[in-house]
RNA sequence: GCUGCUGUAGCUCAGUGGUAGAGCACUCCCUUGGUAAGGGAGAGGUCGACAGUUCAAUCCUGUCCAGCAGCACCA
């Protein structure tokens, strides 16, 4: 038997036959290195500790202590062991495959009855057992045609059809988990023993379809969570009770924001207080936008299918709209409209009103323009996908030259904005050209580049997702990263010949001739509706002064103080902060706890003491520590502090 | 749209084949209290909608509507 060298990441080296595995190499180490053992990484791959190596290789030997690979194989192996457990409870059950996900897996099962809560509980108790009973993990690579002939036998169809997707130059592995046996690529721990008995939770069910497919049959997905040890765990669930605590649906009803009923699903009752945080959002996109070198228009919500059908939303888009159908008695047939569920089309109409010289380009168009769109019911959530918003739209008309600057200068001014609303961590994502896609390589080949040069003359980098773009042209995509992690989207920027051309859309250029320009389809937030769901759960609900619905509370302590609290609540509302009075026959502590759970930014009390000294005494949300202050002087500060960033 | 679950007071939830209950919120009374819930009383519900089974339905069955989780969708 020939040798070979393995390199260690120390640098060492050693000379073992080929074909040995990394379980003998670790156990030649120590015998407690051979236990502990989970995985190596061969040559860069993650490999399993059953696995031969056949050639010389660099390898570094994974243990428990390793956190990303132990974390991978220990929800790995709870995937199949979780199915193991499925398929020794109810044999009929069908297996077909278990991904590693975020903090656990799931596994997809084909089972005519539902899993019930009680079954999770179940499931949970039998994959306990299984560990415990420490089986050895083991594989075999098996010829394609004894596989099948295996699952075939064994009444196991999606396995079947798994096999049949798996390209042919790929070894066929089958595992065991005791006797249990199922198809994976591996790799897997060395036995059922080394997963943590504590350290994971079933956590939901739901359905899910056969390859992600909506055609295909609807399966059950068992979803779980696993770590390496119970306290790791329990932060994780802690942690998703954190996020529970930011949900800007609960946080709506508590800050009386807004309210949505059954009767417009999806759309959204703004209260005043939630209304305040709209406006004064609004109003300050539409200052920035203003500076930014945007005109504001306005454009129909109704509008005749004939505009639809010329932009091809008709042909595309129609399951998504709300078609309105108006029959006058004495019209020969209905007509027929449609909601805009964009502005697009709508822009194009002012753009062709009048004739456009290359004088004018680029034309930035806004619109916080209301569109309605049909979403599928099972899309909505809370005011985050809703079926009636307000986009921060934007159009700009331009000439191909034109697309690099405005992209740059666009990036510049999105920057600006979420810099402004606090959002530092945001990155850019830039798609290419699709399979299906209109117009020459040529022209996709500038405008991708012009895209891409942009964000580096903005300074900023972009991941690119290839085969992404509308078929009509490249895009960018801005994802904003939360307080807790969480990544949305929200900026866009889409170049697009394809609208102009079917609207006819044209200017005349210095050459006299009538020429075609390019829309860039732009948003900054996306909706308003969206973003102030996403602004609600990054602030936990404690809005930015400047954004804050209620600003300021000045609470009487003593009824004798009530007319004091007035005239401060007066002083307040005369340097324009949103400022109320809480004179209720209450304790101070009362009125203390519901305006700081009611997130107010600023409790002003007031008892005798105040009164005589013409003072407040300033309690600030999340501090406990207070402080006094004369009234001149805290309007002064104040007004300072609730200007909106762009005004201080 | 699909699968599963849920729908009882403004909110959070308990409950029963014989037309309902708690806590908080609300109203009133007592209390004037110094930085996260003072005490008492009262009012408040077509038990999501519509059918069916039953002497009797909030409860059982069916259909629909809406919400939740996930999947699919998001030109």
């Amino acid at each position: 038997m020939s040798q070979i060298t393995l390199t260690f990441p120390d640098g060492n080296t050693r000379e073992v036959p080929a074909g040995i595995t990394p379980a003998q190499v670790a156990s030649d180490i120590s015998t407690s290195l051979g236990k502990k053992a989970i995985s190596a990484t061969v040559n860069g791959a993650h490999y399993d500790l059953q696995w031969p190596i056949e050639g010389n290789a660099s390898i570094a030997i994974h243990t428990l202590q390793d956190d990303a690979q132990a974390l991978e194989l220990i929800r790995h192996d709870l995937a199949h062991i979780m199915a193991r457990a499925v398929q020794e409870i109810w044999p009929d059950v069908k297996v077909t495959i278990g991904p590693v996900r975020d903090y656990g897996w799931f596994y997809d099962f084909d089972r005519a009855e539902p899993f019930t809560p009680e079954d999770l509980g179940q499931i949970e108790a039998k994959m306990k057992e299984i560990i415990n009973a420490r089986d050895a993990v083991k594989t075999e690579v098996w010829d394609r045609a004894r596989a099948r002939k295996h699952y075939e036998d064994t009444g196991e169809p999606y396995k079947v059809e798994l096999l049949d997707r798996i390209p042919g130059d790929e070894p066929i592995r089958m595992y065991w988990h005791g006797d249990w046996q199922d198809l994976c690529r591996g790799p897997h721990l060395q036995s059922t023993g080394q997963v943590p008995a504590d350290a994971f939770k079933l956590t939901h069910v739901a359905g899910a379809y056969w390859l992600g497919d909506s055609s295909r049959p609807m399966l059950q997905r068992i979803y779980g969570v696993a770590f390496k040890n119970r306290d790791a765990l329990k932060a994780h669930m802690t942690m998703l009770e954190e996020a529970a605590k930011r949900d800007h649906r609960k946080l709506g009803r508590e800050m009386n924001l807004f309210h949505m009923q059954e009767e417009a699903p999806g759309q959204v009752f703004w209260h005043p207080n939630g209304w305040t945080i709209y406006t004064t959002l609004q109003d300050y996109m539409r200052r920035k936008q203003r500076k930014g070198g945007y005109v504001e228009v306005n454009t129909p919500q109704v509008v005749n299918r004939k505009l639809w059908e010329a932009s091809g939303h008709w042909e595309n888009y129609q399951e998504n709209m709300f078609i309105v159908e108006v029959d006058e008695d004495h019209a020969r047939e209905k007509t027929i409209n449609a909601l805009k569920p964009m502005n697009c089309p709508c822009h194009v109409q002012v753009f062709n009103h009048g004739m456009k010289s290359y004088r004018d380009l680029p034309l930035r168009m806004a619109e916080f323009g209301s569109c309605n769109r049909y979403e599928p019911s099972g899309a909505l959530h809370g005011i985050m996908r809703v079926r009636g918003f307000t986009q921060d739209d934007g159009h700009i008309f331009a000439t191909d030259d034109q697309i690099e600057s405005e992209c740059a200068r666009f990036i510049a001014f999105l920057a600006e904005i979420y810099d402004d609303l606090g959002f530092h961590d945001w990155t850019i994502k830039l798609s290419t050209r699709p399979e299906k896609r209109v117009g020459s390589e040529e022209s996709w080949d500038r405008v991708e580049a012009a895209l891409g040069n942009a964000c580096k003359a903005a300074g900023y980098d972009y991941e690119l997702l290839e085969g992404e773009g509308a078929f009509y042209g490249p895009k960018l995509e801005f994802t904003l990263t939360d307080a807790i992690g969480r990544e949305w989207q929200c900026g866009t920027f889409q170049v697009d010949p394809n609208l102009p051309e079917r609207l006819d859309a044209e200017y005349v250029g210095a050459d006299g001739e009538k020429h075609r320009p390019v829309m860039l389809h732009r948003a900054v937030l996306g909706s308003f509706e969206r973003f102030i769901g996403i602004l609600i759960e990054n602030s936990e609900g404690k809005l930015p002064l400047w954004l804050a619905p209620r600003q300021v509370v000045v609470a009487s302590i003593v009824s004798d103080a009530d007319a004091y609290c007035l005239e401060v609540v007066d002083a307040l509302k005369a340097a324009g902060i949103r400022a109320e009075a809480d004179l209720r026959n209450e304790k101070i502590n009362y009125k203390i706890r519901e305006h700081s759970v009611g997130k107010v930014p600023y409790i002003l009390a007031c008892g005798m003491k105040e009164v005589e000294e013409r003072t407040v005494s300033v309690r600030k949300l999340g501090e406990k520590q207070t402080f006094g202050a004369g009234l001149d002087e805290i309007v002064t500060r104040l007004r300072g502090e609730a200007a909106a960033p762009d005004q201080r």
